[in-house]
DNA sequence: ACATTGATTACCT
DNA sequence: GGTAATCAATGTC
């Protein structure tokens, strides 16, 4: 996952001026942020500053437990869903695959993501401890445009090592 | 109204 | 190593 911040953040889309793209990640935390790149990818974000406080987290990669017929289903009736499928571990093992695995295209920004009724939540399952998870932080990715000041920033953090993660 | 660009990925050599 | 796919948003006229 990433973290981007407010106006002053170079590298966050909350840099511009409120549009309707962006708007959520001003608004109450828990909420979804979608936003679609390079015109072809649906990328989540989930929403985590206060009310009127800019910020978000990008989910780069996620490790999938459960669900994998789905996963490969909604990838193949993506528009751009590749011809060959990989491995269980890589099927969300990036920001825009994600999007694939789940479905989620740029309707779901506002979801609230903590309502224990809703169709995508976040929850938290202590059948695993991640407080022992072996954490790195890294520069985000693919946001040299904004600078080294922001660029250099150790803003990405994952678990060392894991096989679902996008990139060393 | 038109030109440029990106919080990416898959496929090619 | 390089490039195509494809569009919302920003910047320029």
């Amino acid at each position: 996952m990433e973290a981007y911040a407010g106006p002053e953040d170079a590298a966050s889309h909350a840099r511009f001026t409120s549009t309707r793209r962006n708007a959520v990640m001003s608004g109450p935390p828990g909420r979804a942020y979608v936003y679609r790149v390079y015109g072809m990818y649906d990328c989540l974000n989930v929403v985590t500053g206060p009310d009127g406080t800019a910020a978000a987290v990008l989910i780069r990669a996620l490790e999938p437990l459960e669900g994998v017929d789905l996963m490969r289903a909604a990838r193949l009736g993506h528009r751009h869903g590749p011809a060959v499928s990989p491995p269980d571990h890589r099927l969300a093992s990036g920001p825009g695959l994600v999007g694939v695995a789940f479905g989620i295209d740029t309707s779901w920004t506002g979801v609230d993501l903590c309502d224990p009724a809703g169709a995508l939540r976040l929850v938290r399952d202590a059948s695993e401890d991640l407080a022992d998870a072996d954490v790195v932080a890294t520069p985000r990715i693919g946001i040299a445009y904004a600078g080294p000041a922001w660029a250099g920033r150790p803003w990405r953090f994952a678990v060392r090592g894991h096989p679902s993660v996008s990139r060393p």
